[in-house]
DNA sequence: ACTAATATCGACTATCGGTCGGCAAATGGG
DNA sequence: CCCATTTGCCGACCGATAGTCGATATTAGT
């Protein structure tokens, strides 16, 4: 059965059906045979279209870190909201979990998706420091931030961000989570040299 | 070919050729021929004593984290080095790169190792911050340190010391190290609450 | 010496990511 | 309108892999 489309379709095809079953499956545990019986085509077409399965996830990987880069861009541009709210918004939204279906939630970040994670972890923060780096900058400016190395600061807090309440690699009872993002908002304020509890209404929204 | 031993024995014997293996060509790219070609033994044995290949990664990195953490407790009771010092030098000597020849410092922690590196991640954590917390804890009793969420400042300066420094998802230049390291100690420094500056003799080993 | 527990073997299987040569459909120029 | 070239597609095939299993050899207890 040989049903013929433009290139780009495919492709995307391709890449939809893929990142859905990487996410709810796992990386590792999708075979490309998997990928191939619901796109519905021969494993010639899936290697005429890409290089190999780690091909796919690189893709893939652009593809969310964007979405999330791009959601976190429309948080910091917002001037009606107070420029540490912005920050701490752009940090929620960049995260994929904000995005559609909440059931995706614990998929994504699991023990067969080391290789995923750690890509979107680098990839993440390449793209959003830059973002971030120019509203710390302007709080700098308004001498609403304190600190010496705010590159740095900025990694760290992308990092924690990131690592602290999307992967799973912190094994919480869900009673713990306000505590930890209470202690989480302290560091950022600290690191950012803010003047203290300048994110306390923010703090209100998780206890 | 037929050598007996004892099961304590060939286990080791396997754990240790198997974790030369895993750091050097890296977890995914090791091969279970590749263990069994080296501890001469045949394909039943190894799954006599290990249920997965898997099984055998987990007990490994139980051992690498293990070995830091009596590293890092060494430190930490050294009574003649002051507090700060010794908090710093135990997260330190804790990173499995410390630990015998310096080639393998690259190699553990790579693209293709990214579940070792999750796995040992998680670990890392669990077993260490216990062991800070006791000391963060006598920094706060000698008005050093002045924090509301100790627990959660040392989980986030673990995380962060071993993301940014033992893991490459940073691609950093040689010559970006030095501000790294500043950084990293002043953003502790801040999550501690300590008088700034503590740290700065600490500093100027990496100037 | 017999038995039971322990340790070892290696052929075998299912599945995987990836290759390759050929076929079919669209395209477009003469 | 025909034919050649490009583009899209096929699926049999390959080497390697993690893991299985029933047979066999060694050791230890009595």
């Amino acid at each position: 059965m040989k049903t013929v489309k433009e290139g780009e379709v495919r492709k995307r095809e391709i890449l939809m059906v893929a990142r859905d079953l990487f996410v709810t499956k796992g990386y590792e545990k999708t075979s490309v045979n998997d990928i191939l019986k619901i796109v519905d085509i021969a494993k010639g077409t899936f290697y005429y279209y890409f290089a190999s399965k780690e091909a796919v996830l690189a893709a893939i990987i652009l593809d969310i870190v964007d979405e999330g880069a791009k959601r976190a861009e429309r948080m910091l541009n917002d001037q009606s909201v107070p420029l540490i709210k912005r920050i701490m918004m752009a940090i929620m939204a960049q995260s994929p979990e904000f995005e559609g279906s909440e059931e995706i939630r614990d998929e994504m970040h699991k023990v067969e998706n080391a290789k995923l994670e750690q890509l979107y972890t680098k990839a993440m923060l390449k793209r959003m420091t830059p973002l971030l780096e120019v509203a710390v900058a302007e709080g700098i400016a308004t001498d609403l931030f304190h600190l010496d190395y705010p590159r740095e600061a900025i990694e760290s807090i992308l990092l924690l961000g990131h690592m602290l309440f999307d992967c799973n690699i912190m094994d919480w009872e869900m009673a713990d989570y306000p505590k930890k993002i209470q202690g989480f908002l302290a560091n950022m304020e600290r690191m950012l040299g803010t003047r203290a509890g300048e994110l306390e209404d923010f703090l209100q929204m998780f206890a």
